[in-house]
DNA sequence: CCATAATATTTCGCACGCGAAACGATTTGA
DNA sequence: TCAAATCGTTTCGCGTGCGAAATATTATGG
């Protein structure tokens, strides 16, 4: 990559990280005041919005692991906040559904996750919330487009780009 | 907020995740194979960019708390990639330096982390690559400003366990 | 009908990641 | 000067977060 291309390109890089790690942190930190965690606060509002979940459909709306989520629901059943039920069509599956205590402490949560961060984006005007979600998609793409194509031996060959295609 | 408003933002918060989660993905990839996790591989490509740093400059620049990263550097001591050199001037400070086999290391990893989006941003229009960073830097300041006004006053004091419900 | 594949979840081992407290080194101020 | 404050780092406990293997249940094909 060329220099000057470098220079335009890492404050965005720093940018799009600001905004990530920052709504985290806020996440956290609201989370806190009723003694949860990001993740957990997240799940509860989740299923206060939604209805009850299966492991599975939590893990994939949270974009974590199945792995990960029977960590934080194990925490979450064992505070009372939330607690498994066998499905009765098919008993692989656990739901995951709010007790009284959880659905009491949702209630109590004004803020959604992430909700500073959407403020935040309310104030752009119309035409630059069009133009920056064009731009993140068109990122998008690429970035799927490049994985697809050269994530498989990337590793040998540096920076070497030409797989322009369409985007 | 206005439904509409949600409609507009919700979309921009997916595509900002996708990027951040999948950027995160692929350096981690690439780190596999050579035996390093992704923040070993930052830490390796930082140091040889950059030469010794001590552990709270490393700290700072891949945004993380200190105890975060003694944690990194105890394993990638282990493994020989870097070693701790307690500073002369000040012996408070513990200088990180990559051994000859953590050097080694560096130089065969070809690709800067977050190489692969910085492909996909270099894709833009110089047009749309400034339009991004002006309004990415405009929803970072009201963030910040958001977050000054609503979390500070709350964030700093510690050790209030009831639960507020403002917000 | 039964062996086998597929699916949903859990378990395990490891590596972050954080905040609070501890610790040694250095600076400060009365 | 020297005790207290500050600074840089580490330790500790806990909660994610992941991938691979294990487990239990359901679907599939021969």
């Amino acid at each position: 990559m060329n220099p000057d291309l470098k220079a335009d390109v890492d404050p965005i890089l720093e940018a799009i990280l600001y905004l990530y790690t920052e709504s985290r942190r806020i996440t956290k930190e609201f989370a806190r005041r009723v003694d949860l965690t990001g993740p957990q606060l997240t799940v509860i509002k989740m299923l206060e919005g939604i209805g009850d979940l299966s492991l599975s459909e939590l893990s994939e709306k949270i974009r974590a692991q199945n792995s990960t989520v029977t960590g934080i629901i194990d925490r979450m059943e064992r505070e009372g906040l939330v607690l498994r039920a066998r499905s009765t069509e098919d008993r692989r599956v656990v739901k995951i559904k709010l007790t009284d205590k959880g659905a009491k402490l949702a209630r109590e949560i004004k803020v959604e996750p992430m909700e500073i961060f959407r403020d935040a984006l309310a104030s752009l005007s119309g035409a630059e919330t069009k133009e920056l979600l064009k731009i993140l998609n068109k990122i998008a793409q690429r970035v799927q487009a490049i994985v697809r194509r050269d994530v498989g031996e990337f590793g040998t060959t540096p920076g070497s780009k030409d797989a322009q295609k369409d985007a």
